[in-house]
RNA sequence: GCCCGGGUGGCGGAAUGGCAGACGCAACGGACUUAAAAUCCGUUGACCGCAAGGUCGUGGGGGUUCGAGUCCCCCCCCGGGUACCA
């Protein structure tokens, strides 16, 4: 007889053990200890009204299962859970239902809190925050007074990404393609008054210290390129005949000699003021065909360049030639000075704009033979002028008669000529340049944090005080945008004005408010002292706790979040308030889950509930055409979303977690396939019936009989696989160990009851409720969280005898038992007495026996 | 174009320079069952062969090595990032 105590029900275990752990509060991180610090952090969500989706719980079961591993090693494990609640779709919501954005926040954040416990993570739920609480962004609020005190924030009127349809006004990394980043909507350039933050200040440090974090290669060199620094040189150009000055900014002063024009943006300021007055209409014209230009979509890139001459000249200060003046919008005002000096022969844009407007080109370079065989590159077309060279080379008609002589010198070294020729003439000077801008940190919206500043009425732009802080936003009712680049926060006139307490001055709150990534900036920080009133954090407890140890999430903040992150811990670290130069110190991005979808022959995905399987195939019900199965994104579009809750309702949420962790390497993109839930949520059955039988009494052959030598091997084996896979967060490795394990254990007539609960403990950080309720039918009546790890002796994984591959010239022909321990001598001596090695070699001579302890011996016979 | 990843059975994926394909999914065969599901046992890279066995095989081509999925050079394809950055 099956009684229902003897079968596993995921839908019984796991709700209990969920109530045990919260009413226990089991997982609370104390504050300082004598335990080694651990702090696991997982980027918090946007509470969406979309719910939990199949890619949250990825990187959330990894580090609860590295927290959960971490506490049974003996670690005070910091980790926590909030939420990155302010943003755009709530108050899109509340335009069109006039839904407050708090209650849609409101509901989002109890929907995805309950969605993630029925997971079972051992979140320390007392911590929990969320941006949006007066009591978190009134320190956000906080941490920008700071910034502004130190000078890192200002107003400025500056072009900035203006997004019609939302309303608001965007950052550059928010903007893809000409695209704002959420929703795509068409982005224009408009100049506004904005708040900046002068990030450009730590483009610097920001390079620099990528270097000693322990991150993933590919996010250290986008933070890299993203930052963009380049070094060179700023020349001076006088005019030829005016007294103006044209500085550029190039990385190839070593080309100055073939400078032959120059090139301004089109909105480059001495535009208006050199025009010659017969190429006014152009020049006119074509500013404003770039200003529209600027305004379409940038993807529709056109590499023809565009451009026209302005009528004046310029002097070469090396040569002394005058070269004509044009303006073009392949320069942008954006970068360096908004001018080039253009050397055509040596650089791939300037070649182009020289051969469709007929200017000269001159060569002074004459490229490396080697390196111009290799690129397919005739010389001589280059000393011509028919062919561009950006590599190495020797430099040629490169002198001129006040000193500067570069002529047969290689790039690198006529660069420091030529800057050191600059500099003692007073033409120019070393200069680095960055391709990262400063932060444009003001948003046209409600729903994020308010400034704490006025506009007084006497034009002062006065900061609120600290301790009048937070500046909570007003009760609105309406959240539609003014357009007018003002936000919502414009009509509550009440909250608007302010009087000065003392003196009566009158001014305006400012209706901005923060970007998004301001709460996310400092998050990490809060959950360390999340209720304190008096300050932002403890500094004792921030330095018990920093840096987190361990940081999860997706690639898609590879520069966004995390630069910014870095910027603000860095103006802390600096303020004396945060006591490490960085935040995080090793970084892990979880790949993407992918959907079933499926592909016609031209390559086009159908919908998923447009497709039917016949034998194994796939047709498109409407076309009949055989379609291949293809993962791609999840979307609704696709209808080939993956919803966490249908999957633990079937499976339960420990057969969930223990499929996100097997289906491959955490960082790595992976198709769901829910037929593999199925394959783990067998295993889970088999290991419990190794343990409970039928009636649900613990299993009759489980006994305290010694195991045999075998039986060893494998448990230490084991042990020392999971041990160190959960280290290196192999875990798809780990649970095939595991696998390995309950393959030879469940075929044993007798166990060890010792090594069963070793094999519990091992399956405890995947499988949280499932190991309780084992642990507790095994008769202990403490939670298994705390239960210290196995260890393993390393001299038990290892077997007596191993089999020895025997190679003749590489070829495998003999397999000989051998003591595991032999020595290259005795294995070479005991391969050559045995008969079928004999055979193998038959009549031929052996030149040569290579013997690889524990593995293989190759025999070479001519 | 440039910069990062990556390419291994039908599928997801394993492999300190040492027997490629661990583990799982799917498929097939068998047991149990009136039957099915579940469960259990077995087979499963391709090709040749009755078999013993052999040949080929980690995107393609070359190389280093006794030995290469792994190291080096060249090329192709896929994914991501970025883009007239001077």
């Amino acid at each position: 007889m099956i009684t229902e105590s003897g079968k596993y029900k995921p839908e019984v275990v796991e709700p209990k053990w969920q109530k045990y752990w919260f009413e226990n509060q089991m997982f609370k991180a104390e504050d300082f200890s004598e335990k080694p610090k651990m702090y696991v952090l997982d980027m918090f969500p946007y509470p969406s009204g979309a719910g939990l989706h199949v890619g949250h719980p990825e990187g959330y079961t990894a580090t609860d299962i590295v927290c959960r591993f971490k506490r049974m090693q003996g670690f005070n494990v910091l980790h926590p859970m909030g939420w990155d609640a302010f943003g755009l779709p709530a108050e899109q919501y509340a335009v069109e239902t006039g839904t407050h954005p708090s209650i849609t926040t409101k509901n989002n954040i109890n929907n995805f809190r309950s969605q993630i416990q029925s997971l079972g993570f051992s979140y320390d739920w007392s911590r929990e925050i969320n941006t949006t609480d007066p009591n978190y962004y009134k320190w956000t609020q906080w941490i920008f007074l700071k910034l502004h005190k130190k000078g890192l924030a200002y107003l400025d009127e500056i072009p900035v990404n203006w997004c019609p349809a939302l309303g608001t006004v965007l950052a550059n990394e928010e903007v893809i393609d000409g695209k704002s980043e959420r929703g795509a909507h068409p982005v224009i350039r408009r100049p506004m008054k904005q708040w900046m933050l002068k990030i450009t200040e730590y483009a610097e440090r920001l390079l620099n210290d990528v270097e000693e974090l322990d991150w993933p290669e590919g996010i250290k060199e986008m933070q890299r390129n993203w930052i963009g620094k380049s070094t060179g040189a700023e020349v001076d150009f006088k005019l030829a005949k005016s007294s103006n000055i044209i500085r550029v900014f190039t990385t190839r002063p070593d080309t100055l000699f073939g400078a032959t024009y120059m090139v301004l943006a089109p909105e480059h300021p001495l535009v208006g003021i050199i025009t010659a007055p017969d190429k006014k209409n152009d020049v006119s014209a074509y500013k404003k065909l770039a200003a529209k230009k600027s305004d379409m979509d940038r993807t529709e890139l056109n590499t023809e360049k565009t451009g026209v001459f302005t009528g004046s000249y310029a002097i070469n200060p090396v040569s002394n030639d005058e070269i004509p003046i044009w303006i073009s919008d392949y320069v942008m005002m954006g970068y360096g000075t908004g001018a080039i000096m253009a050397v055509p022969a040596h650089d791939t844009r300037d070649f182009e704009f020289a051969r469709k407007f007929g200017i000269k080109i001159k060569a002074i370079i004459r490229p490396d033979e080697n390196e111009a065989n290799k690129e397919n590159i005739e010389i001589n077309d280059v000393l011509s002028g028919n062919a561009c060279w950006t590599g190495n080379g020797v430099l040629i008609d490169s002198a001129n008669e006040t000193g500067l002589d570069i002529n047969n010198l290689s790039v690198n070294d006529s660069k420091r000529t030529t800057i050191e020729w600059l500099k003692n003439s007073g033409l120019g000077k070393k200069t680095v340049n960055y391709k990262l801008r400063d932060w444009l940190f003001s948003r046209q919206r409600y729903w994020g944090e308010p400034f704490p500043v006025v506009h007084m009425d006497d034009g002062e732009i006065r900061l609120i005080n600290e301790n009048n802080l937070p500046v909570s936003l007003p009760e609105i009712d309406d959240f539609k945008p003014l357009g007018t680049g003002e936000s919502p926060l414009a009509k509550a006139q009440e909250w608007l004005e302010y009087t000065d307490p003392d003196t009566g001055q009158k001014g305006k709150r400012e209706t901005h408010t923060m970007p998004q990534w301001a709460g996310s900036c400092w998050y990490y920080l809060r959950y360390i002292d999340p209720d304190n009133n008096l300050e932002a954090w403890d500094k004792a407890k921030e330095k018990y706790w920093m840096p987190v140890d361990l940081y999860v999430g997706g690639a898609e903040h590879a520069v966004l979040h995390l630069l910014y992150a870095r910027f603000w811990h860095k103006v802390l670290y600096d303020l004396g308030l945060v006591s490490t130069n960085e935040p995080f110190q090793k970084l892990v991005n979880q790949g993407m889950i992918l959907g079933t979808s499926y592909k016609d022959s031209r390559g086009a995905l159908a919908r998923t509930d447009l497709v039917k399987e016949e034998d194994g195939k796939f047709y498109h019900i409407e076309t009949e055409e055989e379609l291949v199965e293809f993962p791609a994104k999840m979307s609704k579009a696709l209808r080939n979303v993956v919803n966490p809750d249908d999957v633990i309702a079937e499976y339960g949420a420990d057969s969930f977690r223990l499929y996100e962790m097997f289906m491959g390497p955490l960082e790595a993109v992976k198709p769901w396939n829910t037929k593999g839930v199925e394959g783990l949520r067998r295993f889970l059955q088999r290991s419990w019936r190794m343990i409970i039988d039928e009636d649900g009494e613990i299993a009759k052959n489980i006994n305290d009989e010694e195991l045999d030598k075998e039986q060893l091997r494998i448990l230490h084996a084991t042990i020392k696989k999971v041990t160190k896979d959960l280290e290196t967060l192999n875990i798809n490795t780990a649970i095939s160990q595991l696998m390995i394990f309950l393959n030879a254990f469940s075929k044993y007539k007798t166990t060890n009851c010792g090594a069963i609960e070793i094999y519990v403990k091992l399956l405890s950080p995947l499988v949280p409720h499932f190991a309780e309720e084992l642990w507790q039918r095994l008769g202990h009546n403490q939670s298994i969280a705390y239960e210290p790890w196995p260890t393993y002796n390393e001299e038990m994984t290892k077997e007596n005898e191993v089999e020895i591959l025997v190679q003749l010239k590489g070829k495998p022909k003999a397999r000989i038992m051998m003591p595991a321990d032999i020595s290259k001598e005795d294995m070479e001596k005991m391969a050559m007495e045995n008969e079928s090695v004999r055979g193998i070699i038959g009549g031929s001579t052996v030149t040569k026996i290579i013997c690889v302890p524990g593995r293989l011996i190759n025999i070479i016979s001519g």
